[in-house]
DNA sequence: AATTTAACATACTAATTAGTATGTTTTCAA
DNA sequence: TTGAAAACATACTAATTAGTATGTTAAATT
């Protein structure tokens, strides 16, 4: 029997812990909405799939909406910076760099993990318009990745890859829309040829903004 | 007091109707999934804004989710043919119909409707992976989607309006893409001048398919 | 006209739901 | 060391859920 405890200094023997009992909920939460639904899921589906019970869930959310609403601002948003916006950085042309990116995570994605397709369009089509504190939210998170989107090509343009006279804005809207448009695509065919497709079409567009 | 029947013949008494009766459930269902999504509509809510009880409900589906399966096959996707397509006819370049369809059903629409979204999409984000049934029919919606669409794209190509080296199945793809893309992005925007963005660009994409 | 059957209505059930009330254990500050 | 508060656990509740069992009425058939 090893139940002795050592006498050397507890090396962080902590069995409570508020931000990563937080996380590990909101960990739990995510998948199971990423792959049910937000109205899909119980507070008990996410609270079986955790080390906790039920006492811990409403300690750390007041109630099951500010569970939502805590999924959409502090894993899904910092989630689309991670993804479609850092990983710009490392490209000369931020054009090249959104190509690159979508064929990244959508393209070499297992079918299988297509089929749940984006955790934020899933949510904007199912809650957006059933509670205004999600669509709020939601609206944000959209608002930020269109942001970010354009500062990218704005840079694109001073490094003279754009044409001097295109809206970066409404370029950045569209390639939003187009993300949301691929998942949302990918989600409902079967068909592992229909990403090229979509990815030729929107490499065509580029071109035409392109110098 | 008129509640004397006339000596005329019956002009129609029928006060049982299968067809009728299960059109206002559909007609029902839809809306009410169509604003709330299928898994945030209960049986008893499509049941109270009817006329009719549970035990009709039952006699004309066996479950809900034969409900869902009927509202796709039999409301949605006539609905699509109905919108996206027919109207198509009716313009010598159907490159043309497709864009001023969007400015009508989209474009012009109140921002209450818009909020709401597309039915298919809505269904396809939220129940494709949730349920298999569901999905083999959302998928065939789109499918006939994608499919009616490349019809008419071949058409414009017979009449010399696209290139003819341009694949209409992909391009039919991207259409359909761009359709749901819009729908939810401006489902989850507010911005009214966000559908002009995105038909501008989509209208660049068209001037370099088109000849 | 009588009888069968189709089209419903009514009343129930067992399971699940979000949320609460109250207890227990760990942590940390004094 | 102690005591208070934070971080949970347990046990419950009232409402809602999909579905059923059974009754009733209108329509079609004979």
């Amino acid at each position: 029997m090893k139940s002795k405890k050592p006498a050397t200094k507890a090396p962080k023997k902590q069995t409570r812990d508020l931000e990563k009992s937080r996380k590990e909920i909101l960990d739990v939460a995510f998948m199971e909405v990423f792959s049910r639904g937000f109205q899909g899921v119980s507070v008990d589906d996410i609270v079986k799939k955790t080390s906790m019970t039920k006492g811990a869930f409403y300690h750390h959310f007041p109630t099951k909406l500010e569970l939502g609403y805590a999924l959409v601002e502090d894993v899904i948003s910092p989630m689309i910076i991670d993804r479609w916006i850092t990983p710009l950085e490392k490209f000369d042309n931020p054009l090249d760099g959104i190509l690159q990116q979508l064929q990244n995570l959508i393209g070499n994605s297992p079918p299988a993990h297509l089929k749940l397709g984006c955790p934020l369009n899933n949510l904007v089509q199912e809650m957006s318009p059933v509670d205004k504190g999600f669509h709020k939210r939601l609206q944000t998170a959209l608002n930020l990745w269109i942001d970010e989107t354009e500062k990218h090509l704005n840079r694109a343009k001073a490094k003279g890859f754009l044409k001097k006279d295109v809206n970066t804005k409404k370029v950045a809207q569209f390639v939003v829309m187009a993300h949301e448009g691929f998942y949302g695509m990918l989600k409902g065919l079967d068909d592992p040829k229909a990403f090229h497709a979509l990815y030729d079409s929107l490499e065509q567009y580029f071109a035409v903004i392109s110098t």
